[in-house]
DNA sequence: ATTTGTGCAAATCGTTTGCATCTGA
DNA sequence: TCAGATGCAAACGATTTGCACAAAT
């Protein structure tokens, strides 16, 4: 816990204190979660885990990095929400062939899809139910079960 | 139904009068829904509505297109896919990011995905049901719910 | 020091498009 | 005839990867 030192070029996003408390936090999750906890990934991580539940997709998070002055390849952007995604901090969500979104809500949910601006809203788990889930095929196990009410202007 | 079914992957796809007869009907069809019946759809759509529901892919398609002696580029079969989904005698099917499946069954149904081999099984409509979807947000309305249940070895 | 991650740009993948050429009505 | 389709290959956008370099343990 030494003082806060920037050798950073760019910018400074937010107070120091609280962003050096976040990062920390963060590096101990990322540690917790089995990923090292390089400068990239603690700061695309507390940009995702820091400010509640979102929806988001490597360009997104790689503008939003841009934007909060951490400089990352969207390559490492990519590769980062993958490691994320298996290491359990985030859920991939499959809804448009084009685009691949991140949720930061790992917990048991659905979604609503809007067809017009691809936007993504979650529907809480206790709101939505489907019910008589079939069997699945012999020797599968049902590993989730995804839901998405696809709406539209109109 | 007639005699000789052939199941074999090789040439010599099917009797002639049986595939002529398939093929005019599926001229019909075509006409039905506003699309000329030219030589690939028709033989597309033969192979799409001939032989019961199915899920499959361009590449899916194409392959099988050239391997019934039918040979339409890879831009085609993607027009056609997307103009036969457009006339409703094909629905998209979004589970995967990486790869498009169009289903043959436009009914009201569901599907099992199984993650290990990409594979899609229907789950028939009145098998499933999904309880208390929210009302969408003002001024949309639902067009759809899907409904995924990935599945996995094991 | 060793291992692991990063950046960049080039490579890949599935999909779409521009355009000259055909073809069905 | 002639609008509408096709084929090809180039264009495309999203994602991945190869490799030299940088950083974490």
């Amino acid at each position: 816990m030494s003082a806060g030192r920037q050798r950073r070029k760019g910018l400074a996003p937010m107070d120091g204190n609280k962003k050096q408390a976040i990062q920390e936090d963060t590096a101990a999750r990322l540690r917790a979660a089995g990923l090292r906890p390089t400068r990239p990934r603690v700061a695309l991580a507390s940009l995702l885990l820091g400010r509640g539940h979102r929806h988001l997709t490597a360009e997104t998070l790689h503008a939003e990095a841009a934007k909060a002055g951490v400089r990352v390849s969207l390559a490492t952007v990519y590769n980062a929400l993958h490691q994320f995604t298996e290491a359990g901090l985030l859920r991939q969500v499959v809804v448009d062939a084009a685009r691949s979104y991140f949720d930061t809500n790992t917990g048991e949910h659905q979604h609503f899809f809007c067809e017009d601006d691809g936007r993504l809203i979650d529907i809480p788990g206790d709101a939505i139910a489907v019910s008589h889930v079939p069997a699945p095929p012999r020797g599968m196990a049902v590993r989730r079960v995804d839901v998405v009410v696809r709406i539209k202007r109109g």
